[in-house]
RNA sequence: GUGGUUGUAGCUCAGUUGGUUAGAGCGUCGGAUUGUGGUUCCGAAGGUCGCCGGUUCGAGACCGGUCUUCCACCCCA
């Protein structure tokens, strides 16, 4: 016999069930991305290695699957390199491509490209999937869909509130209810680490800060002062372990903080803009949260960060992200290019709307109407009403053999089919045929000519 | 990339200190006088115990390796 076939590791077979759940989601959100002026566009999976390569740290390098190249790939590569061994340097001269790691980087490469075909603003949207090397773990895979919107070509902070407002819509419209929209400022950050001195540690300020809600204040000071940060900086910023009050107290908080600090205090007041906005405007059912300890490990960020949190009931933390990136395009050599944009976290949010039970019982209508099979005339009949109903637009199908009726109707509760048709020779003879309600398993019987307006009730 | 964890029938799991033909529930298939499912009853099929190697008279149980699963780091959706 043969070996038992597998998949990769990291990666997932979708049923029938799963693909209609994805797309109710899929629907759901690019609904809301072309209502709030958001075009598609669709990127290759795989692009030239140094389009992706160094552009997501080290870290990020490590994680990019990389594509052998075709032929004696050996052939090429330096012989003093592959003797020692080097896999940074033979991986460069064996691998000329990589598969897509996020959607933001081609992104910023197709902006570069079309540059003279694209009408800024630019607002795209885009839903495929990404693949990264990373170990997988619940809710995390080797490859996974995104679903990002961004704006290139405005620094307008209307852009801000408007993704802020985008996150509401979608959640609202999924039935999420009591999700969080946390947002912070890069610019706050900064300012921070500069009003106590430690600029340089920037990086290691904000990561070990994020971790405040997992490792409690003890443990963020622990880490700080193990990457070097003084003893006295940290005392200085004392107030942001206890950080609470609505979003116009926290903001009045940071100002009198950071007011030595002319970049942290143009973050507090573009914070302050989108937060008075969408007071002023209003949410559905999401929260707006200002967050300091809200960091997001994208080092390219340079003003608002959000992050969206899923209900408390559910313990999956992170469901969506995303923050405003001033120069994203330069790395490609197109200056002076803002663009801010989210993304939703489509592995996570499925989990939620599981666990909430929030899936509405239509995703699973892949059948509306069965007829049973009891033979070639039988059939025939059947045939001639279901071309009918199907030209109507309605999902409908007939058993393909004339097994036992008990079969038949037993696949058609498999397939949650909630009517079943039966046309056998009593109906055949006088022209009719049996309606049931699988549901209430009522039955009745029509003539042939009802069958479009029975079901148009 | 570091440390740990898991793997027995399609699914969820039992399997005593290593000892004959490896079990259950659910599911599947068949049947309960052949035109009615979701309930019930009867019966059947289905496993080289993740894979490779080792220890042993003997391994599903022990050891090593490998893959997979999940978890904590790292990072992130």
């Amino acid at each position: 016999m043969a070996n038992k076939p597998g998949i990769p590791k990291g990666t997932r077979d979708f049923s029938p069930i799963e693909i209609a759940k994805r797309n109710y989601i899929f629907d759901t959100i690019k609904k809301h991305f072309q209502g709030f002026g958001f075009q598609p566009i669709e990127t290759p999976s795989f692009e030239n290695s140094d389009t992706l390569m160094g552009k997501y740290g080290d870290e990020g390098d490590r994680l990019i699957f990389k594509i052998l190249n075709s032929g004696d790939y050996l052939k090429k590569t330096n012989e003093a390199d592959l003797a020692a061994k080097d896999s940074t340097k033979v991986a460069s001269q064996i691998s000329e491509k990589a598969l897509r790691y996020d959607l933001t980087v081609p992104f910023a490469r197709y902006v570069v490209m079309n540059q003279n075909d694209i009408d800024f603003p630019f607002k795209r949207f885009q839903i495929q999937p990404v693949w990264r090397a990373d170990r997988p773990q619940k809710g995390r895979y080797r490859e996974f869909f995104q679903c990002d919107a961004d704006v290139v070509g405005s620094k307008s902070l209307w852009q801000e509130v408007e993704f802020v407002q985008l996150y509401d819509a979608v959640f609202t419209d999924l039935a999420v209810n009591g999700v969080t929209i946390k947002m912070n400022n890069r610019k706050i950050l900064s300012g921070i680490a500069e009003v106590i001195g430690a600029q340089d540690k920037l990086i290691d300020f904000t990561v070990a800060l994020d971790k405040l809600d997992k490792i409690g204040e003890d443990g963020v000071k622990k880490e700080m002062l193990e990457k070097g940060i003084s003893e006295e900086a940290i005392t200085k910023v004392q107030p942001l372990f206890n950080f609470t009050g609505s979003n116009k107290e926290k903001l009045a908080q940071l100002e009198s903080m950071l007011a030595a600090s002319v970049t942290g205090l143009k973050g507090v007041e573009e914070l302050t803009f989108i937060a008075d906005s969408i007071e002023t405007l209003g949410l559905q059912t999401a929260t707006l949260d200002i967050d300091v300890t809200l960091a997001r490990g994208l080092n390219y960020y340079t003003g608002a960060i959000f992050e969206v949190a899923a209900p408390k009931e559910v313990k999956l933390g992170s469901i969506g992200g995303g923050g405003r990136y001033d120069d994203l395009t330069g790395i490609f050599g197109l200056k002076d290019i803002s663009g801010v944009g989210i993304s939703f976290g489509l592995d996570r949010i499925f989990l939620v709307l599981e666990e909430l039970g929030l899936f509405p019982d239509t995703v699973n209508n892949s059948l509306e109407v069965l007829f049973i099979n009891f033979g070639e005339q039988e059939a025939l009949a059947s045939f001639k009403l279901m071309q009918q109903l199907r030209k109507a637009g309605y999902k409908a199908d007939m058993y393909p053999d004339s097994a036992k009726p008990a079969k038949q109707f037993k696949y058609a509760n498999k397939r949650n089919v909630p009517y079943v048709i039966t046309i056998g020779s009593q109906e055949l003879k006088e022209n009719c045929f049996t309606f049931k309600n699988m549901k209430t398993g009522e039955q009745t019987t029509y003539g042939f000519e009802q069958i479009l307006s029975i079901f148009k009730s």
